[in-house]
DNA sequence: CGGTCTCTTGACGGAGTTCAAAGCTAGTGG
DNA sequence: CCACTAGCTTTGAACTCCGTCAAGAGACCG
């Protein structure tokens, strides 16, 4: 199913597009709906496409040797989610994509995407734009897990992220953080009795 | 003083640009030189530079309130350097960056290079993929974090950087790792032991 | 209301830190 | 050419944060 023209100019918001770009841009994308528990990318796939979240909420992790699950990235209302490293690199997946709670979206290949970029520059400075936002947040992120101790990072991210929380379990949260269930709930704990 | 044109085609090796393109792109770079312990962004600065590395080592760090450093960035031959999440947002540096070899850069600013990018897009494109290689590398080293004791982050580290490993002290990668010189110390006895 | 998923709590262990001191190494000047 | 110093690395002992394992308490849903 084809995106509305309201919802293409929701994803491209700071752009200003002619009503007949917003129509040709649409028929770019498909318009995906997906349950709980659904996965959309595994590891090893062959990542060609990106997803723009309308409603509903996912999650990046890595599934580590160990069986251990490592999120990168959660992903709510009007944000971009794939496994960008393989998108970028035509490589395969080392993420999985799976669905918290059910969700709309849309999805565009790389090869239409590239194509939309020559025909309106302005949609790659959007995306470059895009780019450099992530890139400011995993820098954040690094240095958080460098200079931080586990109860600032949880503090961090519940301030930096307050939306999110509503949606995502604690054992979510904690392998965001890089620790485990219990060391996030014996933080809430201490916070609490404060 | 400016670069010849043969640098300018070392930094952008990737892009074939015809002769007089080069002489004008050169015109938008200076080359400086520094030495070591010089410092070329100190936090709070505004950032309306990035530089290329010709020689020589840099680095990018974070100093946190309590006094220790996080190291996020080595640069050596061929390597972009900046406190990118300033020069993007045009917000002030967090950053500082310092000389640890004696180096030659070339340096352009924001402006200059945004007007190079409408001269020649493929400009545009080159340093996309830039970006998209930077983001996928910090991608990688946050689940590292996230995932790897100490010692298999030291390991992925010099089997990633083996160039950056001979100029930088110890005391430096255990700052990028983000553990102590005396565990690095300990890790790297364990490792000749073995 | 029974079962599964999630969160909490406690006891113990281990990886990495802190603090203190000693050993190296390389550069510098007599 | 050696001696000295300053910077860097190593080592040891005590400690701390967080992980592990195991069990119990809630919470949610059929």
């Amino acid at each position: 199913m084809q995106p509305s023209p309201a919802e293409i100019k929701q994803v491209f918001n700071t752009v200003s597009l002619p009503a007949t770009a917003v129509e040709h841009i649409g028929s770019k994308f498909a318009k995906i709906e997906l349950v709980k528990d659904d996965v959309l990318i595994t590891a090893n796939d062959i990542v060609t496409t990106q997803y723009y979240v309308l409603t509903g909420c996912l999650r990046t992790f890595y599934l580590a040797p160990n069986g251990k699950e490592h999120t990168l990235q959660f992903a709510i209302n009007d944000w971009w989610i794939s496994d960008y490293t393989a998108y970028f690199e035509g490589s395969r997946a080392i993420m999985t994509i799976e669905v918290i709670e059910a969700c709309t979206l849309l999805k565009i290949t790389k090869a239409n995407l590239d194509r939309l970029y020559e025909e309106f520059p302005v949609l790659e400075a959007f995306f470059r734009k895009k780019l450099e936002k992530a890139f400011a947040s995993f820098q954040k992120r690094i240095l958080a897990n460098l200079a931080l101790p586990a109860k600032e990072r949880y503090l961090q991210f519940m301030h930096t992220y307050p939306n999110i929380e509503q949606h995502v379990k604690n054992y979510h949260i904690a392998s965001y953080l890089g620790i485990t269930t219990e060391s996030l709930s014996r933080i809430r704990k201490e916070l609490a009795n404060t």
